[in-house]
DNA sequence: ATATACAAACAGAATGGTCGGTATGTTAAG
DNA sequence: CTTAACATACCGACCATTCTGTTTGTATAT
């Protein structure tokens, strides 16, 4: 009845809340690692070191665990772009810096790789493609207000910044895709200077 | 002995391609419609009308099976490049038009779809990804090639007509993938629309 | 006759889901 | 404050299904 502020001793939601943050970074680790197709609700369980009654308990079929993984996936992606649209508080973004910076949010860490497996895998799983398309939609929304308020320069007629960031955005998966096979990305990086060339330097 | 011109009975090696033929149809057409993931041997039989006796005489395990498929699939799409190359035999080809073929190529049909599918099951299937590598390798070669003998209209400085080639290649992956979940391909022909503005309207 | 093409049954492993049971946390009455 | 009643967290085993690969047997072509 008292206000406690200090607990010892976790309190349920807490519990809940540690269990499904657990479960769902192996999820997204065995994603990244072995792909879609061979994460399993019982490597999931094992890596995250979860007893599978806790697994069903929290997320009762293996649909409502990926749901909430494809989610996460977005959430942190969207956290990084939060990050930069922080960053210079009210200054005027330059749309070749957006540029670097998807490049750098693509080719670091295996967020993009963890993505691609997903939309991969929604195009033939009906109960996944909801959920996919929805947060798909938002994130390129997100993207594309990146370029509302840069700076128009580079821009050539009947283009605008958001389309060229979205054109952009295609061009990194198709690229990030390819890099799973073979892993040449200083020649991916010459072809994306080009890209940025053929737009800013006229 | 003597020879046979005209046979009524079918040959062995004969016998042997048709099976072939029908189960890496039935392959193909599972990878498209339920994802590589999905793709079982039990399926591909079924769907072939073949006994599961004659699919591991012929494609001892499932991988050679898979690999298969997977030449199979840079096959046609070969077959379908060699055609554009040998239409106007001579002739000097137009940039814009092998822009538009590439794009035709990727949405009528789903063998890119197959194809993509391919790429992210290599990523993390270390038993396919030297096929998928070498192969996506000479596709590429291909396409780039294609470049080789068109006229330079609309090459700007440090581009050249294949870096271009391999440049439209990557954003009709990244576009093709997000088609799978997101089916709205009049937004991706705007967008493709400017792409070729960027290139060759200056 | 012999090698190949095909068929069918079987084995072993892995998967996702369900279920009974136990422990722990939460709440409210005495 | 204690304690009883309840809700939630967690565990491990079981089940039916599906998967790939092997093996044994039969038919057909050479």
């Amino acid at each position: 009845m008292a206000v406690v502020t200090e607990r010892k001793i976790p309190t349920q939601g807490q519990r809940t809340d540690a269990m499904r943050a657990r479960l769902l970074e192996a999820t997204l680790d065995l994603i990244a690692e072995e792909g879609w197709a061979k994460t399993s609700t019982q490597k999931i369980c094992k890596r995250a070191g979860v007893s599978r009654g806790a697994q069903t308990h929290h997320f009762p079929t293996k649909d409502s665990l990926l749901i909430a993984a494809v989610r996460e996936i977005v959430a942190r992606y969207q956290t990084e772009l939060d990050a930069v649209v922080d960053e210079p508080p009210g200054s005027v973004r330059n749309l070749e810096d957006i540029f670097d910076f998807l490049w750098t949010a693509c080719f670091e860490g295996n967020l993009l790789n963890c993505w691609m497996e997903v939309m991969v895998a929604a195009r033939t799983d009906f109960a996944l493609q909801p959920a996919v398309r929805e947060t798909d939609v938002t994130a390129m929304r997100s993207m594309r207000s990146l370029g509302d308020t840069c700076s128009g320069e580079g821009v050539i007629a009947h283009t605008s910044p958001p389309d060229l960031i979205e054109l952009t955005v295609y061009l990194l998966r198709g690229m990030v895709v390819q890099t799973g096979v073979h892993p040449k990305k200083e020649e991916k990086r010459r072809l994306f200077e080009m890209w940025k060339t053929l737009i800013f330097n006229r």
